[in-house]
DNA sequence: AGACGTTTGTGAAGCCATGCACAAAGTTGA
DNA sequence: TCAACTTTGTGCATGGCTTCACAAACGTCT
């Protein structure tokens, strides 16, 4: 009978990456009070097209009314339905530096959906620390942890020579969605998932563009030359 | 007389982002004493197709040779070249939380080209400590720091409330890139730009395919459905 | 009840990126 | 010198994403 379409469609991932911001913007609209959006609303707060956030909504079902527009909370809702956030995603985090204290302390990983069930750490200094109310272990208790209790997700939290054991243990161990913060190329079997987020790409990327600018603005030096 | 078509031609958005990678793995091998590469092989060792490769760096220019492939050393220094990492740039960093302090002794940093000349922060608990050698200073002191020390790249670690009027200081005090961390969507001018990285984004983008791996292994619910 | 104004959902068109396949260009070895 | 082999650079086809533009659908007001 449920013809859900999130469950039985494909839903392009372009706008899987967009529905996060979607999901995030409407949950601060309802924390506001407001009761309904109109796509040229909610698209021009979150920064897209309307014509964009429509049919990216349109992947998902039809959950607007015409003439009216989309009820926040029941948007929101479908919305987490379809990434999946209805359910609780177990999250561990390897390598507890500077970088793995602040994820785990991060205040969007508990907003929705995700909480934290472990930290590992194999340096002797850390192992036995608590933070945010997790003991930090040693990385090879892992095996054992998800067999007891689940996890989802692995963060890689490590400096980039350790990234890829430490990969190795987490799929070896059965997690088979990893988020990568070092700045390694990881290989993985087919149907694990990694997604990898790094500064110095982001900071890279940036002065590409700041060049540009520069260039744009002061440079005459090349202004006459042939093809 | 220099026909640079770094300077010269349009490069590509998609290009751009994974040039960083290129240049990272190009490096490896250097440090390795790899002297030469093919297209096939960096492509393998990048994870991506060699005609991708191939097109992506024809965009900086002619630096391969046939039947050879290309030299590290100089593709190395063209795609620094090209991202505009032959100069120095100056970061300053708002927001020292737990992700501004690990983001401000991340190696990656250094590196190549970014160096960190500020850290601001307005709580007074943290003002004028000093990490990685740089004293922590409070915002408003941002507009005089940039007229003596030019700073070419904002970094936003604040919680999200604050980033927008964060970063209207940055952009008043005449800093146009920025690397936002906050789980916000920020308002700018024309000419700035935003790039922005969030964690919780991209959990969700792993909590939507980790449903769908276990909705196509387990699920029989859907199974029979008219369109 | 019916006309009017608003907003959604979606074909269709255009654009950009990816992947294929091959000629051009270089090296190596005889 | 020349033939055989390797690998680059790129024209072309393909596919996916974005944008446009509008009919269908809903609420409202008279």
């Amino acid at each position: 009978m449920s013809a859900d379409p999130a469950l039985r469609r494909e839903i392009p991932d372009a706008t899987v990456a967009r529905l996060p911001e979607y999901l995030r913007t409407l949950s601060r609209l309802a924390e506001d009070g407001v009761l309904s959006v109109s796509s040229e609303e909610l698209a021009a707060e979150v920064g897209v097209r309307s014509a964009q956030l429509r049919k990216d909504l349109s992947h998902l079902g039809s959950y607007g009314v015409r003439g009216v527009g989309y009820d926040v909370e029941t948007l929101a809702l479908e919305i987490s339905r379809a990434l999946g956030l209805t359910e609780d995603w177990p999250v561990a985090i390897v390598g507890m530096g500077n970088l793995g204290h602040a994820l785990a302390s991060y205040s969007g990983f508990v907003t929705k959906g995700f909480r934290i069930v472990g930290l590992y750490d194999d340096d002797p200094a850390l192992v036995d620390e608590r933070v945010v109310g997790v003991r930090i272990r040693p990385l090879r208790e892992i095996v054992d942890h998800h067999q007891v209790d689940p996890i989802a997700i692995g963060v890689i939290a490590t400096p980039a020579p350790a990234a890829q054991a430490v990969c190795d243990a987490l799929v070896g161990a059965g997690i088979s969605s990893i988020l990568n913060f070092a700045p390694a190329v990881l290989s993985v079997p087919e149907g694990v998932d990694v997604r990898r987020v790094d500064l110095s790409t982001e900071l890279q990327i940036l002065a590409f563009h700041a060049q540009r600018k520069s260039l744009a603005a002061g440079d005459l030096r090349s202004a006459v030359v042939a093809p």
